[in-house]
DNA sequence: TAAAAAATTTAGCCGCGACTAAATTTAGTT
DNA sequence: AACTAAATTTAGTCGCGGCTAAATTTTTTA
């Protein structure tokens, strides 16, 4: 039996990994809220167990093994997540909460017979990609709403849960997945990004806000004449 | 924020008074499956937490702020048992054990969601009744199966989900909360029982069995006689 | 009622997963 | 290349909630 906290910390490691290839003692801490002490103490455990590779003092990596528990827990809070909101209609900006402690105790079983009332999906609320049961996930590769220029269109695919208030935000905004969004300008030097949503209102949004906010552009007009010129 | 063990101790000190009313050290660590010294550490723990009053070596009760607690998790838990069942089909004899796990780390919120959803039960599927948000639980005052004398029809109130094994021959055999059961013959000395189901299926219980259930006899012609003799 | 048995508590230990403070290694200057 | 700053690890501690062995109290029995 893994306990929780190992869980945690292959959890993070994972999502770490995805964004840069090497994860950092600092890293990890910060993104778990502990010390970096306590986080080279759990490290070391779990190269012991073979569930990470150690390179002291440059990083630590997800084994085959590790990464195999990492998405089980994945798969188990993504599951949970969606269905607390199906089933019970708990709002978007809670579930992560929730499924952060019940993705810890729950029974292969139970896993089982909640992916089988949602469907198998492929997608939790906020629209991140559930693991299989075989261990794999989709790794789609979106871009950030900030690096969509001004005068271009595009879907909202994935909103980042790490926080409630900002889902609130986005939840009242009406910027949640499948939502297509205009962007109508953008302020130099990373400056606040003015869009439009489907509803027609408009709203705008600073750095941290857009960077939360994945999209794929949808292809337009403006889009292929900037492509053609590209060619000449 | 009280952590698990605390909420377990504070429930299997609840569930021992509703048997007899002093709850000794060797019984708490016996339904906890531990050493009796851990249980007398624990409950010098709640004692200082003022959860409950010990008086060494004579036994353990909860005080008013413990029973509440108790009855805080005990809510919890009877509301999930409902919920798997009702939601995602989970046997009979499986929520006890995975509502164990999650009483443990459900909000205030989701607690308030599930009894909304379930139209705030009185029962869970094993006929417990549900102690109420203010902290109040009906303590109805059933008969056990082996007390029926032979001749006497019941209908099952309750049935202790202590056993998943006898859980799944119970529910197999049709023995759950609102059947009627017919006690057709009884063996002396704490011998098996002989009862018909509602199916009309004949099945015998040895005294393990019938101890974990609880009935409210039917009123039949034999019971009015019985009754007007007493008055005699 | 005294001795034996059973129940309970005390004393001392352990693993887990946090922590701080101090030592060490690495990376970034100048 | 040497010095400094930052990152990381080591050393040592703590609370939690288990454990065993030994001491103590209560209960039973002879």
């Amino acid at each position: 039996m893994t306990s929780a906290s190992v869980q945690n910390y292959l959890k993070a490691i994972y999502q770490l990994q995805e964004n840069s290839e090497t994860v950092t003692t600092t890293a990890l801490a910060q993104h778990l809220d502990i010390s970096a002490a306590s986080a080279t103490n759990m490290i070391k455990k779990l190269a012991r167990l073979k569930l990470v590779r150690h390179s002291p003092y440059h990083g630590v990596e997800l084994t085959t093994a590790g990464e195999k528990m990492a998405l089980e827990v994945l798969r188990h809070h993504r599951l949970i997540e969606l269905f607390l909101a199906e089933a019970l209609d708990v709002p978007w900006e809670l579930v992560h909460a929730e499924a952060e402690k019940i993705e810890h105790v729950i029974s292969e079983d139970l896993e089982d017979r909640i992916a089988n009332f949602l469907g198998d999906p492929e997608r939790d609320p906020h629209g991140d990609p559930i693991p299989t049961k075989a261990g794999t996930v989709e790794r789609p590769e979106y871009q950030s709403l900030l690096d969509v220029g001004a005068g271009q269109s595009a879907v909202i695919q994935r909103v980042s849960d790490q926080n409630p208030e900002h889902l609130k935000h986005f939840s009242k905004l009406g910027l949640i997945p499948d939502a297509t969004v205009d962007v109508l300008s953008r302020e130099p030097f990373d400056g606040p990004l003015r869009v439009r949503v489907a509803s027609g209102r408009e709203h705008t949004l600073d750095e941290t806000l857009a960077r939360a906010i994945w999209v794929t552009p949808t292809v337009e007009k403006k889009a292929y004449r900037a492509k053609s010129k590209s060619h000449v």
